[in-house]
RNA sequence: GCGCCUGUAGUGAAGGGGUUAUCACAAGAGGUUUCCAACCUCUUGUCCCGGGUUCAAAUCCCGGCGGGCGCACCA
């Protein structure tokens, strides 16, 4: 079947089969929302699943959960609140887009927080004219932030807040019962996977670009000075990487990850090892690996918290479509959390290899004569004495005991001595890598990858072959016939798979049997069991592989065995 | 958000100011049938929403919503 209209067709079937969705649909839809159907969601469920066990399965990664409603004070230290928060106001005369809180400085109060109704009347009342061509011609002001704002508590006691754009913050408001967790010892990552929610402008493409979409985020922990290498020798088959052109070579690379980290090209071991794990991942579920590339971000496009970032693309119906980032969030977050939060509980400590010896001069006061001389100021003089940065060498001395007020300091109020501790390690703010995968997207390549047009006996004909780990059912029961106690048998047989953990068993009696193979082959079924006249006699059944239509008859008891340890395939 | 195109059963399409809106596939009931979308009978189900023009609107006009493409945006 030829190549043109595929893209149609794939979202045809996926609407009719009850895979993707448009929401809302009776009420007219909205751009942006979708809805998994029963055959999707089920895809859904095992692409999150897989992803969960891969990342887990490394031992140091554990599942955490956070909520999406999100305070705002979270976001502002973040920086989501302060960069994405701005409106904009557009040029009609020249096309130039400037900052309409720029142009109306000096002319408000506050210009950061008033509505774009307000900055278009005060563009208006005060004659503003565009900084580019000196003309007043503009389009309405347009809030830049795509973050979708509530409010937390009824009426006047609420508190600002918005829908989570992302789900990384939620591991790092839980890094201090992370660090617990790991018994105080980096390096650690946590994950979770959810729902993120951005008012994209214009959402487009199905769904590759929604306003409500599944992430699954993994906020990986390092000490800088001490990163996690892992082995990416074992990555031998060469993958495509696009570095960043300011880097200097910007043509595609095939080349494998431990020769492009050796070359600089992928600048941090850790990074390097969570691309190399990305594309196990992605391979594993049934993403075709010749059409998954890495590519550098340059640094005008960087994340406002990000130091080096490579986007995973997978290439499908939309071209090159950005399904995971992988960045180098260094410190930014947890460092700029305990900036606003006031916490000192975002750190990672360094255990010296052999203790230091710090010698120290301090001056201790002498609380029976600071006390009666400063009264209610004493406590306050001997922590200023105490946080001396360096000891005056001649007393008295001026200290500034805080909020300006400065008091002498005599030699009868002190001790000088020399104090020796040994310091055993050191805090310090740990760094972050973070793989993000957008999930939707995924599962579009997923599927994309797995529509098989090929055809069958010269016939159109429609297969998608899903990785067995990925697909919305594991078999499909079908009696030949539905009645003749085959019907009887089918649904027992059924039931008897469903309750097999983990394993999902659909059962399809309606028409020939032709025609619900074909229907099972479209959503991915890999295997069909067939209930007929024999298996009434003697207890066996027929076992039709989807991929290549082979079939094989085998007692029920076996073929059960063989779906409950996936070892169908052994049987042919 | 702007521009161009567009919206008819579950899916894909035809038609179109005037009786009961057409077709294929899909789906449901029954029959037939000893394993690959067969066949026969019957059945269910559609003009995106709102306004306007008109004796009459699914059809023409306007607006909204949805979809496609381009520009812009895309942490």
């Amino acid at each position: 079947m030829s190549e043109e209209g595929r893209l149609e067709r794939l979202t045809s079937m996926m609407r009719r089969r009850g895979i993707v969705l448009p929401s809302f649909e009776i009420y007219g839809g909205v751009s942006g929302l979708i809805d998994y159907g029963p055959v999707g969601a089920r895809i859904k469920r095992r692409v999150v699943e897989s992803w969960v066990d891969h990342w887990t399965s490394q031992g140091d990664v554990v599942e955490i959960d956070s909520p999406s409603i999100t305070p705002k004070e979270v976001l502002v230290a973040s920086g989501h609140v302060g960069e994405f928060n701005d409106h904009m106001s557009e040029c009609i005369s020249c096309g130039g887009i400037f900052r309409s809180d720029h142009l109306i400085e000096g002319s408000h109060p506050n210009p950061d927080s008033i509505s774009g109704r307000e900055i278009d009347d005060v563009i208006s009342a005060e004659g503003v004219t565009c900084p580019n061509c000196e003309e007043f011609n503009w389009n309405p002001a347009k809030p830049m932030n795509l973050m979708f704002p509530t409010t937390i508590g009824a009426m006047k006691g609420g508190r600002e807040a918005y829908m989570r754009p992302e789900t990384a913050q939620g591991m790092f408001m839980l890094y201090p019962s992370l660090y617990r967790h790991f018994k105080q010892k980096l390096p650690f990552g946590a994950l979770q996977t959810g729902r993120g929610y951005r008012n994209e402008i214009s959402p487009r493409q199905g769904m590759i670009r929604l306003r409500e979409f599944n992430m699954a985020e993994l906020e990986y922990f390092i000490d800088p000075e001490d990163p996690p290498t892992g082995d990416i020798g074992e990555w031998g088959t060469p993958v495509e990487l696009v570095p960043d052109p300011e880097g200097g070579s910007s043509e595609t690379h095939r080349i494998t990850f431990a020769d492009a980290l050796e070359k600089g090209m992928i600048k941090h071991p850790t990074v390097a090892w969570f691309l190399a794990r990305t594309w196990d991942f992605l391979v594993g579920i049934g993403i075709d690996g010749s059409k998954i590339r890495f590519r550098q971000h340059t640094s005008t496009e960087m994340a406002h918290y990000a130091s080096d970032c490579w986007d995973c693309e997978i290439f499908g119906e939309y071209g090159w479509i950005e399904c995971v980032g992988i960045a180098n969030r260094t410190c930014h977050d947890l460092e700029s959390h305990e900036e606003h939060s006031g916490t000192n509980l975002l750190r990672g400590w360094r255990q010296y290899s052999e203790p230091v010896l710090v010698k120290r001069e301090v001056l201790s006061p002498i609380g029976s004569v600071i006390g009666p001389i400063f009264k209610g100021k004493a406590s306050d003089v001997s922590d200023a004495l105490s946080g001396l940065e360096e000891i005056p060498g001649n007393l008295p001395f001026s200290i500034d005991i805080g909020e300006g007020d400065i008091v002498e300091i005599t030699s009868e109020m002190v001790t000088r001595r020399v104090e020796e501790v040994n310091v055993h390690g050191e805090w310090f703010t740990p760094h972050v890598v973070e793989p993000a995968f957008g999930i939707d997207r995924i599962i579009w390549h997923v599927i994309d990858h797995a529509f098989n047009e090929s055809g069958k006996d010269g016939e159109e004909y429609t297969i998608l072959s899903l990785d067995e780990r990925v697909t919305p059912f594991d078999v499909s029961v079908l009696p030949l016939f539905d009645k003749d106690g085959m019907d009887e048998l089918a649904r027992h047989l059924a039931s008897e798979i469903n309750s097999i953990p983990g394993i999902r068993a659909d059962i399809d009696t309606s028409r020939s049997i032709g025609r619900r193979y074909a229907r099972a082959d479209e959503i991915g079924v890999p295997w069909a069991i067939t209930v007929d006249h024999t298996s009434l006699e003697d207890g066996t059944v027929t076992v039709r592989r989807r991929d290549d239509q082979m079939q094989i008859r085998a007692p029920m008891e076996m073929v059960i065995e063989g779906i409950s340890s996936r070892s169908l395939n052994g049987m042919f």
